[in-house]
RNA sequence: GGCGAUAUAGCCAAGUGGUAAGGCACGAGUCUGCAAAACUCUGAUCCCCGGUUCGAAUCCGGGUGUCGCCUCCA
């Protein structure tokens, strides 16, 4: 079936339909190593994930191309401020590729935790210095770009058109904006693709320009060109690439061999906290390992993002995150439910659910569309193989490892108990027997205050902390 | 100031011309000594005003609100 994409480029759905024969290449802009990633990071890698699923799932070999960003992202997008790396690894009182080296392990095992498959390739930035000054060599023997006295600039005045993902008027941006503009740079929209050290910068590499490093946006272009070719399928990022970093990769790939990089460019929206932006100064920036801490496994905030379409923004509060929670569970229970069933369900059933959920990933991967599929499937009255398998199908695509329900609940349920709680629950045990309700009630109250729950089921009862 | 989004039940949200998917919460019921869990059932005419149409949440115009980018934080 017809997978469907929207294009930025062309701000439109478009029939997707690879270069070369069944092989997508794609390339997805990946973190920059100073700090922990966090869940708005997440939702991102969440997208890029179905993307890749759904492809498979169509059939389609993937070579996909993450790059990790360990030098020249500095801390505005307009050439100023420090490299974030630097800083950190001052901060830190470490050198920068510790602190990469660092981040990138912390940023692989949330992404394990996330149950999101790994691009074939993950190129550092480092690892690719002189690709990129070949890059700049390029652009420059093209007339694309001109030398100041403190980096390389890419002259935007000299493409047909600049810019091509964003519709923004130039002019009127800095008629509003307060830009400081460089003396020295030709235009005010010029972007460093190549930076010169200060004396005492810590990483910087010989140029034909001296010491110096890489700006942030060329990285991507090298990296691409080198594993993808000039054009490949698609490109990913997040909204906040639009009008800068994607945009320049977009010029500087006109500069070095005159086309633009990818034929699809895809885009996520933001994940907002509480109905606002998620920053730092509002101390609402979480990472997975503080969603846990609060009782919110990485694949309930994975659920919790297939709560919404990739496109809009996704309002996360702690109240939404818990509800996935919930719904995470009930999902492996019924799969569990459906596993264990004896039931035999028609295969036109099946072939109908098959059909929906296929119409709706490939339609520019409409998720929370396949969900409600996939809560039919998950609730249907007739508990049977066939639909735990299908659920598992289904789960290739949106990679809850559901496979392992038993496993998540028997987690949940598998705590230490105290051995005085493990004394009450034998006294209350009694007390039941001896249908004793006052004495076996007041028991219950006890351990709660304890901190656990207890629950009576058919086969006895089982106890939770709170 | 410029540009771009968005406004659907308590919350998170699908749905782009033919009388509103799904999840969570609430309420009711089944079950239970009671409770919890589980399961079943129950709820919205889609920000406001006007227009196009046989027919609009869905298209057009005008408001209003919210959000994002341009301006450290994705």
């Amino acid at each position: 079936m017809q997978i469907k994409l929207y294009n930025t480029l062309t701000r439109k759905k478009e029939d997707f339909v690879p270069m070369h024969g069944n092989e997508v290449r794609m390339y997805s802009c990946g973190p920059t190593v100073y700090s922990y990633a966090h869940i708005g990071n997440f939702r991102s890698y969440v997208f890029v994930d179905n993307l890749r699923r759904t492809l498979e799932y169509n059939g389609y070999k993937l070579k996909h191309v993450m790059n990790i960003t360990d030098v020249g992202h500095l801390e505005s997008d307009a050439d100023e401020g420090e490299d974030k790396m630097v800083k950190a690894a001052k901060k830190e009182h470490k050198s920068p590729y510790e602190i990469a080296e660092f981040y990138t392990k912390a940023f692989f095992k949330d992404m394990d935790k996330l149950h999101i498959e790994r691009p074939e390739i993950i190129a550092k930035a480092t690892d690719h210095i002189q690709e990129m000054l070949e890059f700049v060599k390029e652009i420059m023997k093209n007339g694309y770009a001109y030398e100041t006295s403190t980096a390389i600039y890419f002259d935007v005045s000299k493409l047909d058109k600049y810019p091509v993902l964003s519709n923004r008027n130039l002019e009127d941006q800095i008629a509003g904006a307060r830009v400081d503009v460089d003396p020295e740079k030709r235009n005010p929209y010029d972007f460093a693709i190549w930076i010169k050290a200060p004396a005492n910068h810590i990483m910087k590499w010989d140029s034909p320009w001296g010491p110096s490093y890489p700006g942030w946006h060329l990285e991507c272009s090298a990296m691409s060109r080198k594993y993808l070719g000039e054009v490949f399928d698609i490109h990913t990022g997040g909204v906040d690439h639009i009008p800068t970093h994607h945009e320049n990769e977009i010029a500087q790939s006109k500069g070095a061999f005159g086309k633009i990089p990818a034929k699809t460019w895809m885009h996520v929206e933001f994940l907002q906290v509480n109905g606002g932006k998620m920053s730092k100064s509002l101390g609402n920036v979480y990472t997975i390992s503080e969603l846990q801490e609060k009782g919110i496994e990485p694949l309930a905030f994975k659920l919790f993002c297939y709560t919404a379409h990739y496109r809009t923004k996704l309002n996360f509060t702690f109240e939404g995150a818990l509800s996935s929670q919930k719904a995470l569970n009930r999902l492996r229970e019924c799969y569990i439910k459906h596993k264990d069933g004896s039931k035999k369900i028609d295969q036109s059933i099946i072939d109908e659910y098959k059909d929906q959920f296929i119409k709706a990933i490939n339609d520019d991967l409409n998720i929370p569309l396949a969900m409600s599929i996939v809560w039919e499937v998950a609730r249907n009255d007739c508990k049977s193989k066939e639909l735990a398998d299908l659920m598992l199908e289904f789960d290739k695509v949106l990679g809850l490892d559901l496979a392992n329900s038993e496993d998540y609940i028997k987690k949940q349920s598998n705590i230490k108990i105290p051995e005085e709680i493990k004394e009450l629950l034998e006294k209350r045990k009694k007390a039941r027997e001896e249908k004793d309700w006052t004495l076996s009630d007041e028991i219950r109250d006890e351990i709660k205050n304890k901190g656990y729950t207890v629950k009576d089921t058919k086969d006895g009862m089982t106890i939770e902390k709170i």
